[in-house]
DNA sequence: TTAGTGACCATATTGTCAATAAGTCACATT
DNA sequence: AATGTGACTTATTGACAATATGGTCACTAA
């Protein structure tokens, strides 16, 4: 059993499993994922090291989860976005520079946030890999709902749009590319969202 | 004095240059740039490493001779296309397409040229810079061609267009991103290709 | 005067090994 | 049975010595 089964007394399974993203969170923030040890977070919860274990299987683990806890406040942004309900050109325009925003404050002012990032971009990080996805579908609701009102063209089929339109967000998302251009990154997202929309028309 | 005049015996200094320069281009192909040492092309061409020094300030400046040599083949291939007197649309869908296939093959074929080409773009490598000066030059130029024929919208300003095709370009273009999607990335260029096509359309 | 070099220096790279951190497990405590 | 740990093994890291490499210069030979 990787987790114990709740007993009488002490916290439920969750609670700790959130105790410890929660100490995590924090010292990944403040020193990065690298610096931060397992034997840190334990002493932060006042617990022993062997007892994380319990909770999650590897460091990468709660890498994973902060990664998740990092795409779920980028969710709600863009959500929030995608349900205000302003055309669909607009909100397709304001969700990439959205997503612009997010990616250099993760590198601009949450420095130590950058390796754990970069680390969820190079391998392949399950969080990482199902944003995309999730991402992709908040691109094809817009979509659908901009040819359903008519603001969007409708021969090219819609997955070969979606694609188009995610391969141009991944250089406005992309970490390893974004440190090239981090000053010009908004209007980049602008010229881009532009591009996008031209090619939308009907 | 960087280079020494020619005398009355011995190659010219030019000469000495294309040997040193052929040279690297055989060892930085076979070993890579990190693994070859200037020592070793001294000992190519049969004079001695201080000599090197003569023709090139450093080793960096080799390497950028050589990234001028490959970017070079790469202008002479994208020029073919630029004058094939096609229709503007064709002949930039080339464009996107060719500069693929000109990245996978410098990563998959040529995997030794990988770390040059990192560099390059990493070291902001002034031939890489070039580069994409020229490219945006022959990108600049479709699209003018494109207008003039009527193939192209003409309400953007140029430069604006010019600035999105190219941040569009440079995720087929890009090494970093690259790596991630070699497989597709014909595919993928074909793809941007379509959505720009589209963006461009009167 | 010019083509060319050996010997030299400073720094970058690599190898080594002890210290630290990740990850496991049998067992103690309640 | 459930919560929790100390002590252990294995994988990474860090610091430092040894080596290799980039780069310079005074100098030789024709």
């Amino acid at each position: 059993m990787l987790t114990p089964h709740s007993g009488q007394r002490g916290p439920a399974d969750h609670e700790r499993r959130d105790q410890i993203i929660a100490a995590a969170n924090e010292h990944f923030r403040h020193y990065g994922y690298n610096k931060t040890t397992i034997a840190d977070l334990a002493e932060a919860i006042g617990l022993s090291k062997a007892y994380i274990y319990k909770f999650f299987e590897s460091k990468k683990a709660i890498g994973e989860a902060i990664c998740a806890l990092q795409h779920d406040s980028m969710r709600a942004v863009l959500q929030a976005i995608v349900e205000d309900g302003k055309s669909a050109s607009d909100r397709l325009r304001r969700v990439f520079i959205a997503l612009a925003r997010n990616t250099v404050a993760l590198f601009f002012h949450d420095r130590k946030m950058h390796d754990i990032v970069y680390f969820a971009m190079e391998e392949e990080w399950t969080p990482a890999k199902a944003f995309r996805g999730w991402l992709r579908g908040i691109v094809e609701r817009l979509i659908r709902e901009g040819r359903d009102s008519g603001e969007f063209e409708r021969k090219t089929p819609i997955d070969e749009t979606c694609h188009a339109i995610m391969l141009v967000l991944q250089s406005i998302h992309h970490p390893l590319l974004l440190e090239q251009h981090l000053e010009t990154l908004d209007d980049d997202a602008a010229t881009l969202a532009n591009l996008v929309l031209r090619s939308l028309a009907p």
